[in-house]
DNA sequence: CACGATTTAGTTGTGCACAACTTAGTGGCG
DNA sequence: CGCCACTAAGTTGTGCACAACTAAATCGTG
């Protein structure tokens, strides 16, 4: 991108940053449709599909998984448990560390989340490749941002 | 993606929808940064672009380009305001629309925001024929998105 | 012309994201 | 042992996103 105007690029990069932030946004109004039924909203869906996949463990895992500091993931569980949904208990062995590991009802929750997916992916209207190619794309421009911070 | 089970969809799903999500908050995370001397938000950034190339438009036409309703603009315009980079007034016409304009200020921005998208990019790591790529992808995906609601 | 439907902004309430900070516990090192 | 750096989680404050609602102006149709 050497011998393009900066005036040019500011426009292109409407574009771009305008089209990532508005496909995460679309992306999350179908979730909220997706998961109004089962009272979850889309970050707390992300936060029962890795307790679902990888089971009890501290806050601070759910966060590397998930990229989301304690600020946020504090509330989000807090709501979680007035939910039912999970408990979170002091660590004995470490006592800074909260365990959060799911309840029954959170566990049973899994079977009604598993039509989610497929029904997401038809709204998407993308191919396979298509979605491997995203999903490419979009980790590589990850790495290098968090790498440029 | 007709004979895969659910279980295995709900973990793609994972990494499907949390790419997106990740990835989005990773270009916050650098806009910020960069706008920081500025003053300016990302969302306000966005917002001031529009400006930058359309000139004055009501409310209304912002929230259409931006893909965003007054709840989320009326606050947001109200701090630009304050900032004292744009002027809201209720359009003589019709009465109903609020016409937001540039200030001396919110024009001379510009001159100052033209380096950004360049640090940006660079700070991708992507080759243009990937940035356009992806910015294909994320047009088609939000596309049928909203439309699928 | 009148009145009901529609349109445009704005407000309120909930939840997420994140910076900056606090609190409590852990572990190393002199 | 005692002190200090570090770590995990939580708290506070600001701003964004959006649903649901309100208020006011406009438009259309009888």
């Amino acid at each position: 991108m050497p011998d393009v105007p900066d005036a040019e690029l500011l426009r292109l990069d409407h574009q771009v940053c305008f089209s990532l932030h508005a496909a995460s946004r679309a992306f999350g109004g179908v979730y909220r449709d997706a998961l109004k039924d089962l009272g979850l909203t889309y970050p707390q869906y992300l936060a029962m599909l890795v307790l679902w996949e990888d089971g009890p463990q501290p806050v601070k895992a759910i966060g590397e998984r998930l990229r989301l500091d304690s600020g946020t993931l504090s509330p989000l569980l807090k709501r979680l448990e007035t939910a039912g949904l999970v408990r979170r208990e002091r660590s004995a062995a470490d006592e800074r560390s909260v365990t959060v590991q799911l309840t029954d009802a959170g566990s049973e929750l899994r079977e009604r989340a598993l039509p989610v997916p497929r029904r997401i992916l038809s709204s998407t209207g993308m191919t396979v490749e298509e979605i491997l190619t995203l999903q490419g794309l979009l980790g590589r421009l990850t790495g290098a941002l968090d790498e440029a911070q």
